[in-house]
DNA sequence: AAATTCAACTGGTATTACCAGATCGGCCTC
DNA sequence: GAGGCCGATCTGGTAATACCAGTTGAATTT
């Protein structure tokens, strides 16, 4: 035996179960034996392997249920969505004016990305989305739930889930504090809004990166603006 | 009771514990109750009680180990760092391209921020991190290190912690697989690298966000089409 | 052939016991 | 009396076993 084995049971079947999640070894989507017969094959008491099935679970790798074979879910950005709050909530110092930088370090690019790389059905949902953020009038709180899908559409033309991933997350937040300010809403600013989405859409159209960019990072910069200086 | 009880016992423990963390009645860096006395306060057995505490733990919040016992952990930028791999590497497209993306979107304008914001301490561990790269020579492993170092302490002289955060989990993904793919290294490629350092460290001396942007965004897209198109 | 039922899976929970690291107080030595 | 040694007893980690409860699918019944 060997002097000590450092690593607990638990944390070794987690790691051979991961490795085996990403070498493809068990197949995203597809079953992964039952725990009778993993306990049996690797040696180990229901237990640990439990314990290591419930790291994998909450990971988001693992979906399992009562009375069903568990199956390896595709981690995807839900994953990082669940988390990036958290650290941004406990990340001391997280204002809204840091966050926004992030928000337009990242917008801006992706604006660019999403001009090269737009599809035709890309496209026609920027064109409805921005149809119907000008067709809103009221000051209801419509306003910024057709801002944000826009601008997530945008992300979503970029073909890059990582990008969509943390844009998702950014700009939902940036959005939401936005909006807190603006108990009132301010009409001329909301045209210009409207405006600048047809002009981010006319680049993204015109396949112009460039274009694209600078309408994108002028918006971002206009809208940031307007909200009265946040903390 | 009620007709079914759609939580499962763990499921329902983990909130519990989690809230407890959350609203501070179980302070951070403060050790919690042991597991025998919690299955007797909330009246279930020790394994459901334990598959709760392994979800924190794997989720980084808790911090337990044989023969102590468990302390309350804050949540780091670890768990990001876990997880990111995790994201690429099953996501089907979540390729180095992607991630690179996102890095350059980041830390480009990261650059710019630093020039701006760098305080005197930030400069002078510029340039402590420019010399000592510059001094490798070796093929050693320690060149992505102190590279990551570097690009690092350029993210900090942002003084934006989100920023940080974000780029040191991508940095340190990005960094992973080039250096993987650099198996044998090409040294004219590192000078090249040393001389974009220490143009960088000189444009965010002098201040000058957009040299720095410029410098940036120029040594990543180098570095980049180095490594050979990793799929 | 279609609907129904039931038996054999599956994961979820509970009980009990023991192992091993960590801790701290009392004991022994100096 | 002060300091180091040591073990009783805390802690979490692992194990074996049993049973509960959804799920499933094949055999049975209609």
């Amino acid at each position: 035996m060997l002097a000590t084995m450092r690593v607990t049971t638990t944390q070794s079947l987690f790691d051979e179960m991961l490795q085996r999640i990403q070498t493809g070894a068990w197949p995203v989507g597809q079953a992964i034996p039952s725990e009778r017969s993993l306990m049996q094959e690797m040696g180990v008491s229901r237990i640990a392997l439990r314990e290591a099935l419930s790291m994998l679970r909450s990971l988001g790798v693992l979906d399992t249920g009562h009375g069903r074979k568990s199956v390896v879910r595709r981690v995807s950005t839900e994953l990082l969505e669940r988390i990036l709050p958290l650290v941004c909530a406990l990340e001391p110092g997280g204002s809204y004016g840091q966050v926004f930088e992030v928000r337009l370090a990242l917008e801006t690019p992706a604006a660019g990305l999403a001009a090269l790389r737009r599809t035709g059905a890309d496209l026609q949902r920027l064109e409805e989305l921005a149809n119907e953020y000008a067709r809103q009038e009221t000051v209801a709180g419509h306003y910024p739930r057709t801002d944000l899908e826009f601008h997530l559409q945008v992300a979503q033309a970029t073909h890059n889930p990582l990008i969509t991933t943390l844009l998702n997350v950014i700009s939902r937040y940036v959005i939401a504090v936005q909006s807190h300010s603006w108990n009132s809403g301010i009409p001329v600013a909301w045209d210009r809004a409207k405006r600048a989405h047809f002009s981010i859409l006319e680049a993204i159209r015109a396949q112009d990166p460039d274009r694209a960019r600078v309408e994108m990072e002028a918006h971002l910069r206009y809208t940031a603006a307007l909200a009265p200086a946040i903390k």
